[in-house]
RNA sequence: GCGGAUGUAGCUCAGUUGGUAGAGCACCUGGUUGUGGCCCAGGUGGCCGUGGGUUCAAGCCCCAUCAUUCGCCCCA
């Protein structure tokens, strides 16, 4: 039985929804190329190996959410969940390291992940991201996090809250994490949700953000992972923290912040908005100074975010900020069946000179194509019939107004 | 994977204790020989998601199924 719906989770964006998703891409180039950011595309499969290393295996993306599928050749590909591990990979194949000690890339296009579709997620969504490589600074942090901000703004995004935290590096995050093992551990762990019971042993890190209000009160008194940061740790994040301070960007410290990827240490964020519900998340991102290395690239630095952009659709759509200025210059409307090719004829020639408009295919009721030209928004309806067609004229009529003229059709130009 | 809600005209939705299918919007035609918005009249358009059951009779009650949607989990 052929089934002609779309795809669950799968959704085709007409205007005005396309408007807005063309307008979130043009300001991210306008906003990141000012950062020195260079577009890049990366295809949408790659061989599942590349996400299941570098996201984790542990992780609900990789384990139950990844459109994954052998292909023709007997390869194991997967339509990408995430953008970052194939900017990774384009970033080794490519040898860009060797050229410059500093790449940044932004890209933007559809993600793909099993899930339960809802409100601001589906199966296919669309994330814009950004990628900061071979900076271990923490300037390249707050460069990070101050770009995103200021994308953001510019997208006329309000109510906003930026959440930061550090997760701490290779060499702190374990010790933290066999502390938080053995806290809980300690507690009843029959006062902690089902999900978190799974989680203090496959992840412990994850039992932090539980949103469960049981499992929330006694994480409370849970050793904090900001005073189990390396000095290291700890001065990267303070000098980030500063430079946010000094460029007066308001943020929430959250020392309960964690990132669903594994490849994510020390700086993490987080933006949400506070003006929707549940699916507040707009964008998320962090450090992941060891995935190029996990990937087979050399030991080289990074830090990015993903941004979603069906989210910040939802924010903006009844903001207006995106639309643009609808204007159409004429209608032509066709009077008889002799003036049907002349009128197509006639509306290229406007369009060749750059006038915006459409013209009747069918000849219909004058009453009804002056209807669908004031239903257009036309400043001009042009109609051709058999008295114009004999002239050689066309009438003009404004549709503000109500004044009509009669134009040469050599000179149509000059009455549109 | 778990829970709730909803499927009736192109769209948004009414539909009484079970009794021959409704409104608004949109579209088309006319009122104006070839002139829009407002108004008036008329018209096109429905296997009531699908399959079974109960009944003299089902849009309505029962079961199943599919789809959509909102939450949970997780994530952007």
């Amino acid at each position: 039985m052929a089934n002609f719906q779309r795809i669950k989770g799968f959704a085709d964006l007409f205007s005005p929804e396309s408007d807005v998703f063309s307008f979130l891409e043009n300001t991210a180039r306008n906003v990141f190329s000012r950062y020195g950011y260079e577009e890049l595309r990366t295809p949408l499969l790659e061989h599942t190996e590349i996400f299941t290393r570098g996201i984790g295996t542990e992780t609900d993306i990789v384990q139950k959410e990844m459109y994954t599928f052998e292909d023709k050749g007997g390869r194991m590909l997967t339509m990408r969940p995430e953008a970052t591990a194939g900017v990774m990979r384009a970033y080794i194949e490519s040898s860009r390291y060797a050229k410059e000690s500093v790449s940044k890339f932004f890209t933007y296009g559809p993600m793909f992940r099993y899930e339960r579709p809802q409100k601001g997620r589906m199966r296919q969504f669309h994330q814009l991201n950004c990628e900061c490589l071979g900076a271990s600074e923490p300037l390249a942090d707050a460069e990070v996090i101050l770009m995103l901000m200021r994308f953001l703004n510019e997208a006329g995004l309000k109510n906003l809250v930026l959440e930061v935290n550090s997760l701490g590096c290779r060499q702190c995050r374990p010790l933290y994490k066999e502390k938080l093992h053995e806290f809980l551990l300690g507690l009843d762990t029959d006062q902690l949700c089902e999900d978190c019971r799974r989680r203090m042993e496959t992840n412990p890190l994850r039992v932090l953000d539980c949103k469960v209000p049981g499992c929330k009160a006694l994480i409370d008194k849970a050793p904090q992972i900001l005073e189990h940061n390396c000095p290291e740790c700890k001065a990267h994040f303070g000098i980030v923290r500063d430079i946010l301070d000094a460029a007066g960007l308001p943020y929430v410290l959250n020392p309960r912040l964690v990132r669903g990827l594994d490849y994510y240490n020390r700086t993490t964020f987080e933006v949400v908005s506070t003006s929707i519900g549940s699916q507040g998340s707009v964008a998320g991102g962090g450090r992941y100074d060891g995935l190029i290395a996990d990937l087979g690239g050399p030991d080289t630095p990074g830090i990015g975010f993903a941004c979603g952009m069906e989210r910040l659709a939802m924010i903006l759509a009844d903001s207006g900020a995106w639309q643009l200025p609808e204007s159409v210059d004429f209608f032509l409307a066709v009077l008889d069946e002799q003036a049907l090719q002349k009128g197509m004829l006639l509306a290229q020639h406007l369009r060749e000179a750059g006038r915006r408009g459409e013209v009747s295919f069918a000849v219909r009721s004058l009453k009804s194509q002056m209807r669908q030209a004031s239903k257009a928004g036309a400043a001009k309806c042009l109609l051709l019939g058999g008295n114009e067609m004999a002239m050689g004229v066309v009438t003009v009529k404004d549709m503000e107004t109500g004044e009509q003229q009669t134009a040469p059709m050599n000179a149509i130009l000059d009455f549109v």
